[in-house]
RNA sequence: GGGCGGGUAGCUCAGUUGGGAGAGCAUCGGCCUUACAAGCCGAGGGUCACAGGUUCAAGCCCUGUUCCGCCCACCA
């Protein structure tokens, strides 16, 4: 055996480093593109370049890499393409932080020097996520990795946006767009988070322009009627009919606005008339544009109010809200201030309260991007798990609207389209133009936005395998095989690859969408620092080993929203990881190559000792739960099935029994269980590998035989050959009956190296004879100085007693036997029967239930009712040799 | 306002076509039994949120109620 197996522990540490060493040197991820074979290719949700590998990174990320492994290990053409994002706003933002530690901003290095700053930075500290996903032992073919401002995929970007441009899916235009004032850019509808928020609902008077009265408003923004150029009421609302052709005159600045009937005003809410700020809300927006209203704005980029604010000008917005309010109570305008929770709008970076603002942004049309994505899912091409969002997916891209791609900031992908100062013609082409296509001048000036994040990675799929350019990478991979990622970025990114890999290759970005939950603290609370509940999954790889971590998150997985994570349970599953790292250690005691030849015993399984049958039984199933767990993506079922039967099947029972051959004197006996279980160990390692690569690996490394790397052996194959129902059940007679007499020695206090005497009685109907030809195993398993089974006779008072269902077991224990506590144990076990019996002859006695249920139900029922009948006999009849006893 | 998910053992959760309620952890008792004390053996513990309905049969299907969580949304 080699030394490194001698070790008692499982020594993580030095295990991974010289796996991850050997997996990085040779190689062993690069894809390969053979023909013939079937393809599974994943692309990776790249991480932001700034990012850090968090639990939600190492779930999503181990997940992919267990099925990643799978296929490989089936023999497929294995891709799986690792890579980062550039993250616009995110990355931009960091570097703005270390500029702003220098006690500069952007603006003093400029537009070019800057980008060249965050080149650098990602140079220098991009590749920190990367590094750690190999760590997490991640088999991503590492020679392809991209980034999402790559040469060859800026290609890809400039290409869609000049197409869909000129297809006139792309269109630049004057709108209402979130604005952060704080980014200084637009933001995507999806980009702004809504929060309940406590404020207040101002009641505000707006006199009539003639003096003759007033109509009063409600407003949560009273700062931005500076800008209103209207009042809006309903077309039927009775009480506001005689305003047809009255002006009103705006409190603090006199101007007139108009009134204008607009359905979309809900007559219950508020006052039942609504000022209209069409520069500074989106509703308003649409009212002043059905009634031309003039747009006025009054807050400008930074969210301090510009000139036509007039007295108010200069002042920052919420400051302006309260002068604002002081001055209208002052002045007699306001009617009453309520108090007023609403949702208010959020920055998803920065969290800054985002204005609506008028603003010339470039836009996507998506509604015929999106049928194509709608059309794709319904018609099944991709399949969403767990099928629960299809509902989510589907109103979400009903509701659309266009998307706004520009953003105001200088990190990422710049527009590439360019302004003739000449002749104002708008330019836009793949390559820089030198001059006008319509006039020839020579002066464009290119557009000084970049694009939103979103758009370069909408194309993620195909961009990374060389799209335009056709590809053989392409013609293998492409569509790939699944997506895995988290619901939170179902539309963000999930729905826009889709709409733009059905647009541009004319076929569905990946077959499957798996959407993952989010994990949470144990108590369900997200992670956050200032919570101080953050689980590093680094810090874990350290102190219980990436395996177990791995493990752990796949046992976690099932398909819900969320993960509640408790660090306990890690150290749980890597007692586990050690656990199957001592029986290893155990079985490499015994097999060696010998043992390898022997397993041509293994076709004809049942010639073999029932143990034997039973595991490989045992083992068939365990391989075919697994694969179903595999190819449905039930990941915490895959870990479970592999759990259940390592320990409790293989370690508990199978490698116990079988001691009694390998260190016995029988030769033939002991080859065969070295052999099987040298099988049974092969397939386990299989089975666990995707999962655990790292223990499994340096495992199989150590077995006899040569034999080529685990992470390229293949996964096993349900063996319906190794499938036996009566082996198992005859295993289960044998399990109950040293479960019994183990409770026997538990409960009636025999020290545990205390030998004893056991004896079995049951029903002469062939049980006996085979319960007797184990019993030198039963013997090895329980400590026994002697065991008789017997079909009748004497039943002895003067015993500890077991019943398993119509066998009895009796261990004599010569006048110490606590009769109280015997006669306890027999009610409580009468009182389980009885219950049970009821449910039974409930049924039985029911006629409809014999009309109506299937046969097959109602023998199951009758057996049932056999059984009980029969334990309760035995029950009766130890109570009564109790009683005897006890007088 | 609309939608979605959930309520099963002390905790965290499985439960795949409806047919005798499960796991892990925790708890209690006993053990260094020649792979493993990061272990072994044994035990206790549930009105499947509540109320109806369908069915021979419901944790599972239908209706309603209630509590929790999330998402979307143009009621200012």
């Amino acid at each position: 055996m080699d030394k490194r197996l001698l070790n008692k522990a499982y020594e993580f540490a030095e295990v991974e480093n010289r796996w991850l060493q050997h997996w990085t040197e040779n190689r062993c991820f690069n894809a390969e593109m053979e023909e013939g074979r079937p393809a599974f290719s994943i692309v990776i949700p790249p991480p932001n370049v700034t990012g850090v590998l968090h639990v939600g990174h190492a779930l999503n990320n181990t997940m992919q890499d267990v099925l990643t492994r799978y296929h490989r290990m089936c023999g497929d053409n294995t891709l799986w393409v690792p890579g980062t994002d550039h993250a616009g706003i995110a990355t931009q933002n960091v570097v703005e932080r270390q500029l702003a530690s220098e006690g500069k901003d952007r603006h003093d290095l400029g537009r070019e020097k800057f980008v060249e700053k965050v080149w650098q930075w990602r140079e220098e500290k991009g590749g920190t996520i990367i590094h750690q996903l190999k760590k997490l032992g991640c088999s991503c073919d590492w020679s392809r990795e991209r980034f999402t401002m790559d040469e060859g995929l800026s290609a890809a970007v400039r290409e869609v946006f000049v197409r869909l441009y000129k297809e006139g899916l792309i269109y630049k235009g004057d709108y209402i767009v979130n604005w952060c004032p704080r980014c200084h850019t637009a933001l995507a509808d999806d980009e702004v988070e809504h929060e309940d928020t406590r404020g207040k609902l101002y009641h505000i008077r707006y006199p009539f322009a003639d003096g003759s009265g007033h109509v009063v408003v409600a407003t949560t923004r009273p700062e931005t009627m500076l800008g209103d150029t209207g009042v809006a009421v309903h077309p039927e609302d009775e009480r506001f009919s005689h305003l047809s052709d009255v002006g009103i005159r705006l409190p603090l600045t006199d101007r007139i606005v108009p009134v204008v009937f607009d359905a979309h005003v809900q007559r219950e809410f508020g006052t039942g008339a609504l000022k209209v700020t069409p520069s500074h809300d989106r509703d308003d927006y649409e009212i002043g544009r059905r009634h031309s209203l003039d747009l006025l704005k009054v807050i400008d980029d930074k969210g301090v109010m510009n000139e036509a604010a007039g007295d108010y000008a200069g002042l920052d917005r919420f400051e302006c809200r309260k002068k604002i309010v002081a001055d209208l109570e002052r002045l007699g305008f306001m009617e009453k201030v309520e108090e007023y929770d609403h949702a208010v709008g959020n920055c998803y970076r920065c969290k800054t309260v985002v204005e609506p603002t008028t603003s010339l942004q470039w836009f996507v049309a998506v509604a015929p991007l999106a049928a194509k994505a709608v059309a794709a899912v319904k018609e099944e091409r991709i399949r969403i798990y767990p099928k629960t969002w299809y509902n989510t997916f589907y109103s979400w891209m009903d509701n659309i609207r266009d998307w706004c791609i520009s953003r105001q900031i200088w990190w990422g992908h710049r527009i590439p389209a360019w302004t003739c100062e000449q002749c104002g013609e708008i330019v836009v082409e793949t390559y820089d133009p030198e001059s006008c296509t319509t006039c020839g001048s020579k002066q464009l000036v290119q557009d000084k936005d970049v694009l939103d994040t979103w758009f370069s990675s909408a194309l993620w799929p195909f961009s990374t395998m060389g799209w335009p350019n056709t590809t053989r990478e392409l013609a293998t991979f492409y569509p790939t095989s699944v997506l895995v990622t988290s619901f939170d970025i179902l539309f963000f990114w999930v729905a826009r690859m889709m709409m733009m890999g059905l647009h541009f290759m004319d076929e569905v970005p990946f077959r499957d969408v798996y959407l993952h939950a989010l994990v949470r603290d144990k108590h369900g609370k997200k992670m956050s620092k200032s919570t101080g509940n953050v689980i590093e999954p680094l810090a874990v790889m350290e102190q219980y080993g990436t395996d177990a971590m791995r493990f752990t998150l796949i046992a976690f997985a099932a398909q819900g929203r969320e993960i509640k994570l408790d660090e306990e349970r890690i150290e749980g599953y890597r007692h586990f990881i050690n656990k199957l790292w001592n029986a290893s250690r155990f079985s490499l005691m015994h097999v060696d190559e010998k043992s390898l030849e022997g397993q041509h015993i293994l076709d004809t399984p049942g010639s073999l000792p029932l143990v034997h049958q039973w595991i490989l039984s045992r083992t068939a199933a365990t391989v075919a739960d697994v694969r179903r767990g595999l190819d449905e993506y039930h990941f915490n079922e895959i870990a479970s099935a592999n759990y259940q039967f390592i320990w409790h099947e293989f370690c508990d029972w199978y490698l116990e029994w079988i001691k009694g051959d390998l260190f016995g004197d029988d030769e033939v006996a002991a080859a065969q269980a070295r052999s099987v279980l040298l099988v049974v160990l092969e397939t386990i390692l299989k089975l666990m590998h995707p999962i655990t690569p790292f223990v499994t690996e340096e495992i199989w490394s150590v077995l006899p035989g040569e034999r080529s790397a685990l992470m390229n052996s293949a996964f096993p194959e349900v063996r319906s050959d190794w499938h036996n129902p009566e082996a198992e059940e005859q295993m289960a007679l044998l399990m109950g009956v040293i479960t019994g007499i183990r409770n026997i020695r538990a409960e009636s206090d025999v020290h545990p190296s205390a030998r004893i005497d056991a004896t079995v009685i049951c029903p002469a109907d062939g049980r006996a004879d085979f319960i007797a030809s184990c019993g030198g195993t039963i013997s090895d398993m329980t400590r026994l100085n002697s065991f008789a089974v017997q079909t009748q006779g004497e039943k002895p008072a003067d015993a500890a007693t077991y019943i398993y269902k119509d066998i009895e077991i009796f261990v004599p224990l010569k006048g110490l036997v606590d009769v109280a506590a015997e006669l306890d144990k027999l009610s409580r076990e009468r009182v389980k029967v009885e219950a049970k019996l009821k449910q039974v002859n409930g049924k039985l006695e029911n006629a409809t239930f014999l009309a109506k249920a299937p046969q097959q139900v109602i023998d199951k029922e009758l057996e049932k009712k056999q059984a009980l009948d029969a334990t309760l006999e035995k029950i009766a009849e130890a109570e009564a040799r109790l009683q005897t006893l006890a007088q």
